[in-house]
DNA sequence: AGGACACTAACGGCGCGTCAGAGTCA
DNA sequence: ATGACTCTGACGCGCCGTTAGTGTCC
């Protein structure tokens, strides 16, 4: 098949096929005449491009789920970042519509700083900082947190301290196994699964005696196995311990978080709250020291 | 001032103050020893730039703006074709969310194809094919009536053929008065304006005799000025005398309504109620006849 | 032989970021 | 004299669209 009749079949411009071939999208035989012949798998390559592309999924993200086993994964990540951005869009159209009743470019500068840019910059950045779903785990995790305004020079500085230290991560490469099992940990959870884990971890931790008086047989079982001798042995537990190590080593624990308590009240009373819950769980289950972080 | 100073009073980077200047946005001072000189007047262009940009606004937009006199008009152009973009984000963004649940390519062509981008593309070009915030209103009008699919070649013709014409006629130049009258006429008004005055329009199409029971006096005191020798005289009878000149010739009435018709069976449907309106009005007022189109 | 099709190659466009190199201020 | 600043200029990015010129099929 030529290029004009692919380009009916896959709803794309000759342009636009060329350039995924020069981006080594696809690859076509090339005749004696210099024409190019698409065979089945060409066809069928270009039609997931075009759907992807009319989607908003760019070249490189499109490189990613050709080759990716796990489609469901980086499509999910893409999805979370298309609602950021929705949301975003949103925050400049509200703020649009306030400029078209009172031309107030003052106020409106007010209300940009706000943290129109800046909160959703951070939870983009956590997603692309981490491998895998991690990253957009843990943009859900601390999303909730990064709704309040940068209004002093110290969230400033905070806030430039922690697009650093995400930008920093980005550029690690951490241990491959690390990221392949970052990769495929998080593969099945999806983003909803992350938004209700969060929610019900925030209402344990509103009443913790309640959840652990409800949860009593689920939570020993569980203590058992993660305190056995055996579950040292498991992978998961190695990975657990590579992540923490990475973590340490990269900054999460002496830069991340410490500016995110400046940056987000609500993060510095979650935490609050979390080590008060953490001390009435060491109290019920002391076995349990250096297990929760 | 100089430019780094500029920089951090206006939240700016070198190189885009520089682009700005290169596009004509500023103009300030050069000394002897060629460094810029930047005037409160400057600085001032500078902040109104830097929150339009941050706005998602583009530079062609921002030149609009701040030569414009009715910069709220322009403001909520822009803020009714972002919402458009939202839309189709979201539109997008359901997709693959789809996508992500079972990756079936054949279904996301039809979920595609049912409409994100040619009827989006449709309600936009509209925007844009006629001045001021005329085409705005256009869009909003037929808006309602663009969400059905394109399930067949005779819509796939319709949607080309309304595609050319929105194209063509945008390139035309209409007669300036006209332009500058569709320009001041519609700057007062605002989308929610626009949106509600089409609902009224609807709901006094469903039950025209209560409608003109209802507002018997203000519709006869309205048909009164239209068709006295007076209202002949005015510069809005002339434009709207202009501006169905304008629409006969570029191909309004030929092109695009009897292919939106096609495009659209609610569209077809309300114009069908318009006509039956249209008949019961002129049997109680047949003095209207010709007035309404 | 002519028109529809294929190929390659170069440039454009948005809104700047990112060097590189040379000059200027305090 | 040093370091922080300024200037100009070229190239890059993402995703192709748009000519333009040349060769190939039917």
């Amino acid at each position: 098949m030529w290029i004009n009749q692919v380009c009916t079949e896959c709803q794309l411009t000759k342009k636009a096929v060329e350039y995924y071939e020069k981006q080594g999208l696809i690859s076509p035989e090339v005749g004696g005449n210099g024409y190019r012949e698409y065979g089945e798998k060409e066809i069928s390559t270009l039609q997931e491009i075009a759907v992807l592309r009319k989607l908003g999924v760019g070249i490189s993200d499109i490189r990613t789920i050709l080759a990716s086993t796990n489609k469901a994964a980086a499509l999910g990540k893409l999805e979370y970042l298309m609602e950021l951005s929705i949301q975003k869009a949103s925050a400049q159209q509200a703020c649009l519509r306030r400029l078209a009743e009172s031309y107030d470019i003052a106020a409106a500068r007010e209300y940009i700083s706000a943290g129109i840019d800046e909160l959703f910059t951070i939870k983009e950045k956590l997603v692309h900082a981490f491998p895998g779903t991690y990253g957009m785990y843990l943009s859900i995790h601390f999303g909730p947190f990064l709704n309040e305004r940068i209004d002093s020079s110290d969230k400033e500085e905070a806030y430039s301290r922690i697009v650093d230290y995400l930008d920093h991560v980005g550029n690690l490469n951490l241990p491959r196994e690390l990221g392949e099992f970052l990769e495929n940990c998080f593969a099945e959870m999806h983003k909803t699964d992350m938004e209700k884990m969060n929610s019900a971890m925030q209402s344990a931790l509103d009443n913790v005696d309640e959840y652990i008086a409800d949860n009593k047989g689920i939570l020993e079982e569980y203590i058992q196995v993660r305190t056995s001798d055996e579950y040292k042995e498991t992978p998961a537990y190695k990975m657990q311990q590579l992540l923490l190590a990475f973590q340490r080593s990269s900054g999460y624990y002496d830069i991340f978080l410490p500016n995110l308590k400046i940056l987000s009240k609500s993060y510095c009373e979650y935490m609050k709250k979390l080590a008060m819950a953490n001390e009435v769980f060491m109290e019920r289950y002391p076995q349990t020291k250096g297990l929760i972080t």
